[in-house]
RNA sequence: GGAGUUCGCCAGACAGUCGCCGCUUCACUUCGGUGGAGGGGAGGAAAGUCCGGGCUCUACAGGGCAGGGUGCCAGAUAACGUCUGGGCGGCGCGAGUCGACGGAAAGUGCAACAGAGAGUAUACCGCCUAAGUAUCUUCGGAUACCGGUAAGGGUGAAACGGUGCGGUAAGAGCGCACCGCGCGGGUGGCAACAUUCCGUGGCGAUGGUAAACCCCACUCAGAGCAAGACCAAAUAGGGUCCCAUUAGGCAUGGCCCAUGCUGGGACCGGGUAGGUCGCUGGAGGUGUAUGGUGACGUACAUCCUAGAUGAAUGGCUGUCUACGACAAAACCCGGCUUAUCGGUGAACUCCUCAC
């Protein structure tokens, strides 16, 4: 595995994908600018998906450029994740935040998940 | 050179690299896709959702009421609350710019404070008068009431033409001249409107407010792409027909018994999850010619320029520079409004200097 890709395979596509880890949270990594819910999906892969509402990024150029950047991050780290469904909700002031401090901020977040998942897994 | 007005244009660039979403094409394919190549991939406001139209479904013989919208005139347009030209009125020396700009001669209502009086306007001060009544009297007259007056003072955003002369007890369009205003006619203009034309009216005609009700004219069906159309899974569920009815089928099992579950088949329409279409070639852009003052129209040529759907257009590195504002499509167009770093082009105006 040393492709770097972002398919569909690794988001969450329908509703019904993203209703299943709000009913079945067992990892949840909190942070001040945003709060990281997951679930185990069974494959083989991480898979993702976002959750930021206009209310609290109220600009869509902010909220997109939350949303790529976090989902940058993800697609060069993806191999260092375990398989597990991936719910970023954005909190309010995140988009305060400069390009290189979101980067540290998913770099954070994905090590601590990954610690929550072996914890979890043991 | 400085100050300004109007109309446009651009919205960091280039290179490398890792990705994302369509399209075209080629190859492979287990028909699900996979790989290669090429090309495209946010805005001037994409925003607010304030108007207008297309499109879709629902409703609808026709007419009226209610309610909403618009509101100088003419035109442009698919349409508009937009735009163009014109008129009128404000602002500016000017280029220009701004204006909910119909009706107060149908009715109802409203106007704080101040002021005597604010709508059939008004007598507080002042001015005038001395006929009447009364008081005083130096017997001349003085004063109060009554009466006249809208010139002067004062209040107010506003007090019902202005100036002058005459006139008068004092005054007053009471009369006259000039100016202003109204009405009628003429003239110019499609019209709004204008008028250095003619006539006429003393001007309490017709004060303001319609972003108060209202009147008049024109105009408006409702909901919106999550519209709407199609395909359509399930141990879901409905109908019709046929076949079975103590059989058959399914599951466990190598088979029988057994146990458990259950009628079977065909067809039909409805439809959830999900999917496909709608979905971008259009009241389209550019150029030339042509009609028009112009908005815009017509003809020909030429170009194809996002189409996502948990939602693509991005990350990183380097170079350049003063270094980037406001902000991202979600069916599509025409506008309006609001936000905005800077750069740049053209035309025009005013001032200063030089010639």
């Amino acid at each position: 595995m040393s492709e770097f890709k972002y398919p569909r395979e690794l988001r969450l596509l329908t509703g019904g994908d993203f209703q299943q880890v709000f009913d079945n949270v067992s990892l949840k990594v909190p942070d001040r600018h945003i709060l990281i819910l997951a679930r185990p999906n069974g494959l083989d892969h991480p898979r993702l998906g976002f959750v930021i509402s206009k209310k609290n990024v109220r600009h869509a150029v902010k909220r997109n450029r939350v949303r790529r950047i976090m989902r940058e991050s993800f697609r060069l780290n993806q191999h260092n994740l375990p398989p597990v469904d991936i719910l970023i909700m954005a909190r309010k002031g995140i988009d305060e935040l400069e390009k290189d401090e979101l980067h540290r901020l998913a770099k954070k977040c994905w090590s601590r998940l990954r610690k929550k998942a072996k914890q979890a897994s043991t």
